[in-house]
DNA sequence: TCAAAAGTGTTGCATGTACACCCATGA
DNA sequence: TCATGGGTGTACATGCAACACTTTTGA
């Protein structure tokens, strides 16, 4: 871990980011794995420096992780219960016996026992530009034990990608440059963990005047090929 | 102002509620207006107590200003620009010569000069029933020049309350117990600043099944008495 | 010519909007 | 009986959902 020095930092206030890809028709979170013996996992998240803004702060957690920039990132909730302490991190910091770790944690030590508010933005990324460890994607209905209230931001999060995803047209996001309306409709069927009907939802979504429509996708299947889209750039 | 002990309080975090009330057919915010010899105006506030969750933390805010409970109270939005200090306040600390005052808030100085982050609240109380002073009540389009971001922090309640006054039906917070169906359309029109077809508002209001009719209200007018309705108690 | 998947068309229902009409009230 | 404002009914447009049908593709 490279050097922290608190002072840098706004105290007790932190982001926490619920970061969605979508890759084998399934919607996913990128979680952190540590490992102090014990394995901890936590949403990707950090801290807020003295010259940052919030949103610059969320973005920097953002690219650390994926490599990303450009792409939806917005905050959806704040997180402040008055007993909102890393309980589990505290305790493992207690039994760590190894005094030359615990001495470079020590001020680590204080700083993450305080009470923290969170700050929960979410971000949509394509997987495949991104630069997270594969293993670090998990899908969302099958998340590992997150610490503290975690799992609770991730839910609130999809709540908020699903007010937003065909109002703010973020959907694109998560898919790459080309796609075809199956690829589409598959991943609102991730979010919204239900089925749509293909042809109104081919209408809808063609009925939102944003879908640029290009050559046809030849797969070699014996069926009728399918158009490629694009996400209409401005003119 | 009370002794304020700084270490009891997260710091560089605050809260600014957008208190809505309704009168004179007119939206209103409430304004806090401070007198150091110069006057500024700003939005109700305050700080988070180290024991107390964000939500307790603007309820009390609330409660001290209006003397209303149970209310509709959320938050909505974080302003964290890198450069957020009150530097109105700060100029006007520095100019105060009265040794006296300067002394007792040489405390406050130090602590109001940081850099902060604010959780925006909104809340909408029945004007009626708050203890404010009247003359703390502006009309949302005759605001007075705010200190800071206090103006776009408005702008941004006064979304998020068009997004949800039928989705959570709060609009009924802002009127009186009892009220007629033209009340009701006047405080529509008063939030979204535009007017609504009287025969169609009359039945999509009808249609959310939330309304209760009463007797009619004879008000003496040569005309038909309008029903009185009450927001329905759950059963 | 056949199965599979893509694309288009049609109909019905719900909701929203515009227009028209009737009703109650007190002068 | 009249003006005023309140309440209700009807017709049309729009959007969404369910159904049916046609087209394309390679085996």
């Amino acid at each position: 871990m490279i050097q922290f020095n608190p002072q840098d930092f706004i105290p007790q206030l932190s982001i926490d980011s619920v970061i969605f890809g979508y890759k084998q028709k399934k919607l996913h979170v990128l979680i952190s794995e540590l490992d102090f013996g014990k394995h901890v996992y936590t949403l990707p998240g950090g801290f807020i420096k003295q010259n940052q803004s919030i949103d610059e702060a969320a973005l920097t957690i953002l690219n650390e992780r994926t490599g990303v920039k450009d792409i939806f990132l917005e905050q959806f909730k704040v997180f402040g219960s008055s007993d909102r302490k890393n309980y589990e991190i505290s305790e493992i910091f207690s039994t760590i016996n190894s005094s030359e770790i615990a001495k470079s944690l020590a001020i680590n030590k204080v700083w993450l026992s305080q009470r923290f508010i969170s700050i929960g933005y979410y971000a949509l990324v394509d997987i495949n530009s991104s630069q997270a460890n594969p293993k670090s994607w998990f899908p969302i209905d099958k998340l590992p034990e997150l610490i503290m209230d975690h799992k609770e931001i991730v839910t609130e999060a999809l709540i908020a990608l699903r007010r937003n995803l065909d109002e703010k047209l973020i959907g694109f996001n998560l898919l790459p440059e080309t796609f075809t309306m199956r690829n589409l409709q598959e991943l609102y069927e991730a979010v919204y963990e239900k089925p749509f009907a293909r042809n109104n939802f081919q209408k809808k979504m063609l009925s939102l005047g944003v879908l640029e429509r290009l050559e046809k996708q030849y797969t070699g299947a014996a069926n009728k090929a399918p158009y490629l889209y694009r996400f209409k750039t401005e003119k």
